[in-house]
RNA sequence: GUGGAUAUAGCGUAGCUGGUUAACGCGUCAGUUUGUGGCACUGAAGACCAUGGGUUCGAAUCCCAUUAUCCACCCCA
């Protein structure tokens, strides 16, 4: 087939029938953020682009080269999102939520834009659910968020990941340690890779990721973060840990690990997948305690974590997890001739206005043909109208499942002796268990 | 941005040592007598074999380029 136009690159269409795939993911995560005491809020699909430098960071790959930058015609720059932090502070700050009761908590469910090569689980439009937590610098909010993230995979069915967490350090104590990243690694100079060696003076800590053979080598001995942490860092750590343990959360402290946002602060964490290859993290969340000061607020400190959707959905796919039942047809009236359509319509009517999924024939088919739709879409059960039931006022109605048919009485109060008969055949247990 | 692989009807595949109307399964549609689905059988529609060039008497089959997808690097959700 030949189109005038292609699915842009990275991008992927969300078609009817895995619809019930995505409500699946959204309506747990949401559910399940209510239950920890998080509130919806959504903002802008874009933002003035120096609101991601100055957040996410003038140096991380992110900000440098996956932003897409856009130039109205005004004067003004405005990039497409490429996470959901810098959007929420800012929106945060900007409606003066922090004057009100802390800690203020808040998730959403957005489509995000990167533009990176695509791959299994790197999208250049993706979607995250993520949740913000702000004013509690108590290791309870990193403990209660890290709780939260772990409720929404096992609702999910999730069973393959892995919890990594680390500290950075506050500025302070990552100030120490980079010095020390620094003197170490400058030992090494002639061996790092071109990137690791461009990493040594703006960010000594991300040579720590570096996935090359020889750099992870030299990394292996190089001084670890937990070690230079100060007091208050330590402390927080620890307690976090400890807490952690009590809820009976699994967790592998890996120093390695460091979120490449420059926001982060003392936690920083992340689940990975083992089930979907190379792109597993499928949650990755910390502090920022200093980025709404940074952003022109009172300093407070604040968390939060982000799961990447698509990556959800392809490891419950992996894993073979249960998603909602596609919602089906209550009933589908079919009908014959040209007497039958008026009724047809009001009958749907009837149906529609009490709530029923009902549908009717719009393609001009057969009566045999339309029973086959019927069944094919699902339906519980069929009307059948004709000139015969019309005579006598009254219609077939036939349950799906059991083949069985009997008769129902058209005209006054039709619905409630309708709705008696599906309540009549649940009691015998021949329907689903999405009926209504 | 860097490597490697792949690209045939809506989906999944066969055909690929070049040669008549490109095959199969699923799906779609229609029939298998009177007004009733699931099973079975029969038939039909649907592909300029990713796109653009080239080699050749002749290419889905060989060559080149482009694009997209997949895998890895990188990065991150």
């Amino acid at each position: 087939m030949e189109l005038i136009a292609k699915r842009p690159n990275g991008t992927k269409d969300m078609i009817p029938a895995e619809a019930h795939k995505w409500h699946t993911v959204e309506h747990i995560a949401s559910e399940t953020a209510e239950c920890f005491g998080f509130k919806e809020i959504r903002f802008p699909m874009f933002e003035e682009t120096g609101l991601f430098k100055r957040s996410v960071g003038d140096t991380t790959d992110v900000v440098q080269k996956e932003m897409y930058t856009v130039t109205a015609k005004g004067d003004d720059s405005f990039t497409l999102r490429p996470e959901g932090t810098a959007g929420t502070v800012r929106a945060v700050l900007q409606n003066g939520l922090l004057n009100d009761a802390l800690p203020l908590k808040a998730y959403y469910i957005i489509s995000c834009f990167r533009h990176e090569k695509a791959q299994k689980g790197r999208l250049r439009e993706f979607h995250q659910f993520g949740i913000e937590m702000f004013g509690s610098k108590s290791y309870l909010a990193d403990a209660d968020v890290i709780a939260l993230a772990q409720t929404v995979l096992e609702r999910l069915g999730i069973k393959n990941t892995e919890l990594n967490i680390n500290s950075i350090g506050c500025p302070q104590c990552r100030q120490k340690y980079q010095d020390a990243l620094r003197e170490y690694f400058s030992a090494y100079k002639d061996k790092l890779c071109d990137t690791c060696l461009s990493r040594m003076e703006k960010n000594p800590m991300r040579i720590l990721d570096c996935k090359s053979e020889i750099c992870s080598d030299i990394a292996k001995d190089a001084p670890i973060i937990l070690d230079y942490l100060c007091e208050e860092c330590n402390e927080h750590f620890e307690n976090l840990k400890e807490n952690l343990t009590e809820r009976g959360i699994k967790f592998t402290v890996n120093p390695k690990i460091v979120r490449g946002l420059d926001y982060y602060t003392k936690t920083v964490f992340e689940f990975v997948s083992n089930s979907i290859g190379a792109q597993g993290t499928i949650c990755g969340g910390g502090r920022y305690d200093g980025l709404v000061e940074q952003l022109g607020g009172q300093p407070t400190p604040a968390l939060g974590f982000a799961m990447g959707i698509e990556r959800l959905l392809l490891t419950m796919e992996a894993e073979n997890c249960e998603f909602f039942a596609p919602k089906t047809c209550d009933v589908y009236i079919a009908a014959m001739g040209k007497a039958a359509e008026k009724k047809t319509v009001q009958l749907v009517n009837l149906l529609r206005d009490e709530g029923y999924h009902a549908e009717y024939d719009v393609m001009g088919r057969g009566l045999k043909a339309q029973m086959k739709y019927a069944d094919k879409i699902g339906s519980k059960f069929t009307i059948v109208l004709g000139d015969n039931e019309l005579e006598k006022g009254t219609a077939k109605l036939k349950n799906m499942a059991k083949g069985e048919e009997t008769e129902i009485t058209l005209g006054d109060g039709f619905i409630d002796r309708f709705s008696d008969m599906l309540i009549g055949d649940m009691f015998d247990g021949s329907l689903g268990d999405n009926l209504f």
